[in-house]
DNA sequence: GTTCCGCATGAATCGATAG
DNA sequence: ACTATCGATTCATGCGGAA
């Protein structure tokens, strides 16, 4: 990609991806088309045929991706016919064929998702969050994601005199294994593979797959600033945005020109915010 | 099974369901011991052997449940050599070749995970809970496990959102009279696919695996009064616990003589105090 | 009688060390 | 080189004793 710090590609993003150099990307993130839906706009990848959709592009995400790269893909099958679809399972079976090791699964449990009730099942309120990677070493960085402890936890150890952790903590110096010291003093605390977010709703300009907190969260996670983040299927642009707002470089390509031109404008407004 | 509405057999499940009559069960739900996990306890069956140790099992396992039934499998997938193995999503598709729908997956999203600090990855936080069906009727009672609207919203699962943590504290602790409107009104309404619990610790009478809300929200979600349910690996007998105080009959089965034991006195103990 | 604190302990995983 | 064992890490929970 050349110096932009954002750029937004209109295309296929497998014709577009041919152009982009080996091992250049720091990290993926993106959501694609799920089978069958948005079938207008994406043509309607059914679920049969999916996975041999899906897999030229990823071939290229392999190529594109950075050894230190992670390749994070937000999914979730549908019901066809009464069953979970079996594409997404099939997928995670096919890249790791391709070449990728399946390091993770997250989950985002979904906060807000609309109450529904269907005669043989309830509301689906999580999504799957698969993360490849080309090597077992990957650059992760875990400080920048960090949470408040439970508030059971915290309340125990805020009644500890802040001087008393210190003597304790540098009295038993060797040995912190298992008691206070190891862990008194500190609000915050390493999450967990599960993400409760709340659900974006639509706006009048956009409807958004996914919260801005979640590609927020994984591009903190996995990125440093003036890394390179990739989304193919930009859609209007949410993964940009974040970038733009975390100093993140940004390529994203998108099929739809109503889409690529939201997501731009979306993106320059913020390049507008930020300078003034 | 006989009349006895609760009954413990010792032994390998293979075996053992030979001798259970074609389509008698109205719903198995079972924890089976994941890969390579409590090895002093079980053998430990490893991930390559996975699949071909537990295909014979389930093939006795649909041949049991009746039609209209419900076989729901509780697992989670280890990390081998820095990825998710694959052996769960190999078993999904093995499961659905036998001849088993592959209807569901709920998420057992975990409140207290089990702790540690890795270089390359989080604290696993949650758990599968797979549902597969003979049929794509079956029976489902959704109107017993309903939920009150304010606990679908506020179940304190607010770690990624301090906003919603302060809003709640304010709310309970001050406000007690509004807190209260919250349980009085009658606005129920159903609960998602992502089931947020505890695990519960062990403690000296016995150490359960999972906590007795998680089979209860399931019996009670695929199962009326005097159904059988079957759990082929019941261990220490929680399932069969939750079957006595729901009035459902029960069949476990166990390997391991002190388990066994140990789920019949917790069982006895519950007829005694249910009969005072 | 309450509330509060200390402690043990989990379906875990990684990296180093030893054979 | 490949496997087996061991130590270090970490957080929510329930129990029991103490204030």
């Amino acid at each position: 990609m050349n110096d932009n710090s954002i750029t937004i590609l209109e295309g296929d993003c497998l014709a577009l991806l041919k152009d982009v150099a080996s091992d250049s990307i720091d990290f993926i993130f993106t959501s694609p088309p799920y089978a069958d839906a948005r079938k207008k706009i994406y043509g309607g990848v059914s679920p049969e045929k999916y996975v041999d959709w899906f897999l030229p592009i990823s071939k290229e995400l392999l190529r594109v991706l950075k050894p230190s790269g992670t390749f994070l893909l937000n999914i979730k099958e549908k019901v066809v016919d009464g069953e979970r679809n079996t594409y997404v399972i099939d997928l995670i079976q096919s890249l790791r064929a391709q070449g990728f090791l399946w390091t993770e699964e997250f989950i985002w449990h979904k906060k807000n998702a609309f109450p529904g009730k269907w005669s043989n099942r309830f509301r689906d309120a999580w999504e799957r969050l698969l993360q490849f990677n080309k090597q077992r070493q990957f650059a992760m960085y875990q400080d920048t994601v960090m949470i408040h402890r439970q508030e059971s936890t915290a309340r125990r150890c805020d009644q500890y005199d802040p001087q008393l952790r210190l003597q304790i903590k540098s009295q038993t110096g060797s040995n912190f294994s298992n008691n206070m010291s190891a862990w008194s003093g500190r609000e915050m605390v390493y999450p967990s593979n599960v993400l409760y977010l709340a659900v974006e709703t639509c706006n009048r300009r956009h409807c958004a797959v996914f919260p801005e907190r979640l590609p927020r969260w994984f591009i903190k996670l996995f990125t440093q600033e003036n890394d390179v983040v990739l989304d193919p299927f930009c859609g209007s642009g949410t993964t940009g945005v974040v970038c733009k707002r975390l100093g993140r470089r940004f390529l994203g390509m998108e099929i739809m020109p109503e889409y690529a031109a939201l997501a731009k404008e979306r993106i320059f407004s913020i390049e507008k915010k930020l300078l003034e």
